[in-house]
Order: structure tokens, then sequence, then C-alpha cells
DNA sequence: CTAGGTGCAAAAGGTTTGCGGTTAA
DNA sequence: TTAACCGCAAACCTTTTGCACCTAG
């Protein structure tokens, strides 16, 4: 079995765990999203699927994306009230952004201090997530870990 | 000199500062975000300001916000693509959140834990600033500290 | 076959803008 | 006096929705 072919089936699965039918377009934005790791945001993600594809709605590029975040393949990626961003990075990572540029970079925090910050909350609090966005000037990132 | 004589003149010198004057507007929406520091959005902001003043406009209060963010007398929070909401809690914290009530309280992280965020960053970024925002279930909030 | 998905266009929701009248300094 | 500000309505931008047609299972 190809790499495609398994990617396909592990996306079939995730699909139909939750009752969900696997579509082209679905898996096309999937891919899109794992080849260039670079925070895209709908509106790129459809300029991108249209590229691959020929012909997308909008509308589509927002449901299917909606639909991998339901199936927890893809995760938001919110900086003040711009246009939401997708990540299909599901391990634990704070945000590097740089206003200037509008780049984001990934970066895996140490998980003692996710720890550290546990403690600090009031007994009565059932922790969910934490979110991390971290603002400045990447002066050459170019070597950053964008995972 | 009373104690909004003394809030008045801080504000005034704050405006003047940045060649900016001092309107009736700003100020009542600056005292409707230290009288209750509960996050308020645009909105909220802009229902008890016409309650206090009889009238003022929607768009006067986000020219109003806009100029006390940019006066460093206010801070936006940002949560999800939700409403943006206003904080006049300048000191160093993160946000609790909690989407079914939609609370949100600040909590002062140790000094620490901010300083061990710093390590993690590449040799070549600047650090402008942090945001952390932690989402959960507070199931009986009311003694958290809104500060 | 049919529940669920796609595509379109229209609407919603939050925020910004242009501009004539008003006001702080 | 006059540059800055207010208030209104209209525009803007991102995201959501309603509905007819299509398709995976």
């Amino acid at each position: 079995m190809t790499q495609t072919e398994q990617r396909k089936n592990r996306l079939h699965e995730a699909f139909t765990r939750k009752g969900m039918r696997y579509t082209k377009q679905r898996e096309q934005i999937y891919n899109i999203l794992l080849d260039k790791r670079d925070h895209p945001t709908a509106e790129e993600i459809f300029l991108r699927a249209r590229e691959r594809m020929g012909s997308i709605s909008f509308a589509t590029v927002y449901n299917c994306l909606d639909t991998l975040v339901e199936c927890d393949l893809v995760r938001q990626v919110h900086i003040d009230r711009e246009s939401t961003r997708y990540c299909p990075n599901l391990s634990d990572h704070a945000h590097l952004h740089c206003p200037q540029t509008g780049e984001i970079h990934d970066i895996t925090l140490p998980t003692d201090l996710l720890e550290n910050i546990r403690e600090q909350l009031p007994e009565d609090f059932t922790l969910g997530s934490v979110e991390i966005l971290i603002r400045g000037t990447s002066h050459k990132a170019q070597n950053s870990k964008a995972s």
C-alpha cells in the first residue's frame, strides 16, 4: 500500500468514525494543510484547492474545514480578529507570530511548563485547553520548525 | 482633589501625551471598563454607555475604544472569533475562559513562568508579548479574582 | 436508494469608513 | 479659531445559511 493510500485510509476511518463521508474535497483540503504547514486562511486554502481541483466553492472549503476540525484532524488558530487559520499539527504547541511578516511558527514548549500552568489554576477549575500566542519579530526565521 | 478628579487628570494626561483630546465619551467608556471588570464587548459597552450618557453611537464606542487602546489604557482580549472584549488590567496576566458561561477571569501567573517561556524562544526572536488563554469549566467561579 | 455533501448566492455579524455637524483647546 | 471628534448610515470582510442538485455508501 502506498503512502498516499495509507493517508486515504486513515482519513476514511476518521470520517466514518464520526458518521461522515469521505469526499475528494475533504481529502484535498486536508492534503493542502499537510503539504505546506504554513497556517493558511480559508481563502488561501480555497485558492490552493482551486489550483488542484479546478473548481470548488468557498462554502465547501469552510464546510470541509469544519468537518476536519470536528474529526480532530485539524485545529483552528486564532490571532486577534484576523481570518481563522488552520493547522494540522495536533501536538501541544504554542504559536510564534510575527505581526510584520504575518508568519506563524509552531514551537513546542516543555511539558513541565504546561504542568506549571495547570498548578496555578483554581481548584474548582477543570482544564480544557491552553493556547499560547507569542508575538514578536523573527529576524531570520528560516530555520524555525513548522511541525 | 477627589478620586474622580484624579482619574480625570490621569486620563487627560494620557490623551494629550498622544496628541489626542479629552472627551466625555472617552472618559465614560473608560469608567465603564474600570467599574465592572467583566471584559465586556463593544456592544455591552455601548449599552452601558447609553444608560449613563443618554445617547452615544456605536461607531463612537469603537472609536473611543481604539483610542483607549492606543493610549495604553486598555487592552483587547480575543477569544476565538468572538466579539473583541476590552480589559483595563494592564498587568501581565492570563485569561481563564469558560465556554459554557462565557465568563472570563484574569489570572496572574508567576513571573518565572513567563521567564521560562522566554527561554524557549529562538535566538533571533525579539519578544513582543505573550497571550495565554486557558479554557475550561469553572464549577463555582464566584470567588475568582477579576482584577 | 437516500442521507449527507457540494455549490451558489444571499444573509449575518462584527467592525470600519466617509462625511456633515460639533467641540475641546 | 480649527483640528480633532462625534454620530449616522453605508460599506466591508469573514463566515454562515438555505436550498437545489449531486454522490458515497
